[in-house]
DNA sequence: TTTGTTATCACAACTTGGTTGTAATAAATA
DNA sequence: TATTTATTACAACCAAGTTGTGATAACAAA
């Protein structure tokens, strides 16, 4: 059903994503605030942010969910689809926008792709 | 440790990738051989199983692992990497033995890559 | 073939990330 | 300010996977 009303638990969810540019994971934001909010009302904010086209998620490679402000996506149009980039030394997850370009398959037809991929990130690689 | 035994239960499983050419997922696996192995086992042998480069595992999308045979693995030497597909139709997880070629990037070390694409396969697409 | 060693297993209990139902609360509107 | 109802807290739950441990079954040695 997506947002309707400017709530404290959105204003706060949203902080976290102006202050940082990176991708967060679920966990880390309930660990964030969890003085503040249950995690089932995370979990749910961040849901309607997805469905309105401020944020989207993927999968981090162990499973767990993680979220990142969009670009150029709307409620209707989920268009913005990048490979995402992890650092094994610090944990950062970033979005890479570029496009990443697979062969098309001559009896299958392509619907998304998920890239992950893991490295060391600038930071970490010059320490 | 690796496989030092030949157990029923290392014997079952192997027969379900012999039967099968496709990945299997570990919930598909614990509900096929339910009534003769516990979890904890087929679990604890997969695990090995991967360690001796028989199998390989990768994350499908709503974060629940999958096992598929490797090509060319050995327990010292586990390079089998390579994207994975997923039909949306019949849910069938297939390796696809392809190089994905990814940009490199100027500013950080690559050190793997996890490739999950959806869509309809071929059995799918021609019903 | 029997015996001894120990890798493997079953079982129970637990952990973690995430979901569901519902009464209470707080945004927005009238 | 009162009313409506979207949102929240809380508790209870779920599913995938993990851990600890005494019992069992491979396998080697006698």
């Amino acid at each position: 059903m997506g947002i309707i009303r400017k709530t404290q638990a959105l204003k706060s969810l949203m902080e976290q994503f102006e202050k940082k540019s990176s991708a967060i994971s679920t966990i880390q934001l309930i660990k964030l605030l969890d003085s503040k909010f249950n995690k089932t009302t995370i979990y749910r904010v961040l849901d309607k942010l997805e469905q309105d086209g401020v944020l989207h998620s993927f999968l981090g490679n162990n499973g767990i969910k993680w979220y990142a402000k969009c670009q150029g996506c709307s409620k209707s149009n989920h268009k913005d689809v990048h490979p995402h980039f992890q650092c094994v030394s610090c944990g950062k997850m970033d979005c890479l926008h570029i496009k990443v370009d697979l062969p098309v398959f001559p009896n299958r037809k392509t619907l998304s792709t998920h890239v992950l991929i893991k490295g060391e990130c600038e930071s970490c690689l010059s320490t």
